[in-house]
DNA sequence: TTATAGCCTACATAATTGTGTAGGTTTTTA
DNA sequence: TAAAAACCTACACAATTATGTAGGCTATAA
């Protein structure tokens, strides 16, 4: 049985969900409520596998909540819900930790199937949605021509600066004398068009995301 | 009529990859090859809307030739094809520009609509791997403990140090002295737990994306 | 009123980084 | 064989960054 809370202030949405738990096999809807700017002591009380959230509801908006359910510490699944395909706006959800969102004018098969994707491990989102999120995911590796320049052993020196090594430290890790290491410094940052440390290391966690 | 160009080695999934694009309307398959070391002279030779691109193939592999073909600057959408739900693999896929992936093992229908789903703006993944891509994405945004301690003028100083700017460019930016300067970055510092400017930024980097 | 927090400024000095110059070795390619 | 590429090392010195210490002002909260 799959507990479900719905943080939505609209009235004929909480009523049609209502109406659509009632008819959905294996789950329940503990509770509703219109804010949630106690969301943090709602879900420790209620103890939900799953939470809907509207985007917009007054007071403290959909994502406030979402950021204070985070910051606590709570890693329950949400949902975000949204009249609108907003990209802007449910791309910030998603960076905030929803685990998928909805749009409210969908069927209730869809809303359902939502449900149930992301207690199987899924992430639901529009066609759109995912689109952007995958766009920008990608976008830093599309500007790595200057990285493809570095020799193996620029991209040794790099791969340690990016990690917080000083100069000192990285010679004594790759052992080469730090007039080597400067060396190589010097002509990698010709190739990647920057004057110090920050501004390279910066360039390559853009490039790289994942270092 | 979408053009497509198939990258796949598996003469049965080729065979019933062909059966399929006669079978449907609005889609055309203009080519296959089996591998896919020439594929961007093929690109550019072909013109396709959207290429079909088997993860494992013989000699370069289908990450391999999507990097060659998103180095050399095309844009095409690229569904991988994989047999596996292997989120490594479709994972560094996706981060090289992919535009979507699909199991080889899915039925017609899915095939077909995971290629409307490209087509139409979208990004076809199993919810697997939209999950992974989502819990990735958002996971810098919940390290941002730190980052909330900074004052206003802290945040100003770190935003300046991310973009390139050295201290004295920064001071000036500000319009503070550069002693003022240094106290806040030394305060900063103190706040992030680092102890130069390149782990402030990487930091700052990191834990921002967008910036 | 006092304490705290945040911002501003300066001085002194040490440490680190950045730049130019020079020389050498090994491997690969034309 | 000669040239190019990559890696190694050193010196000299300039520029920038980092750290400790000190003093002051304003606004806010207790």
């Amino acid at each position: 049985m799959i507990r479900i809370i719905l943080f939505e202030d609209n009235p004929d949405f909480i009523d049609s969900f209502q109406e659509l738990m009632h008819e959905t096999k294996g789950m329940e809807l503990v509770a509703v409520y219109s804010n949630c700017k106690d969301i943090v002591h709602v879900v420790r009380h209620h103890q939900p596998d799953i939470i809907i959230m509207d985007i917009d509801m007054p007071g403290k908006n959909g994502l406030e909540g979402l950021r204070m359910l985070r910051a606590a510490g709570f890693t329950n699944l949400v949902i975000m819900l949204t009249v609108f395909d907003d990209n802007d706006r449910v791309f910030q959800a998603v960076c905030n930790g929803a685990s998928g969102y909805l749009l409210k004018l969908s069927s209730p098969d869809k809303i359902v199937e939502g449900i149930w994707d992301a207690i199987n491990g899924g992430a639901p989102m529009t066609p759109s949605v995912a689109k952007q999120v995958l766009k920008l995911f990608s976008a830093p590796f599309q500007k790595a021509n200057d990285f493809q320049t570095l020799t193996s052993r620029e991209h040794d020196v790099l791969s340690l600066l990016v990690r917080g090594f000083s100069y000192k430290m990285a010679a004594v890790e790759l052992e080469i004398s730090i007039e080597t290491l400067r060396f190589h410094i010097k002509n990698m940052y010709a190739k990647l068009h920057v004057n110090s440390k920050s501004e390279a290391v910066a360039k390559a966690i853009h490039n790289k995301l994942l270092e």
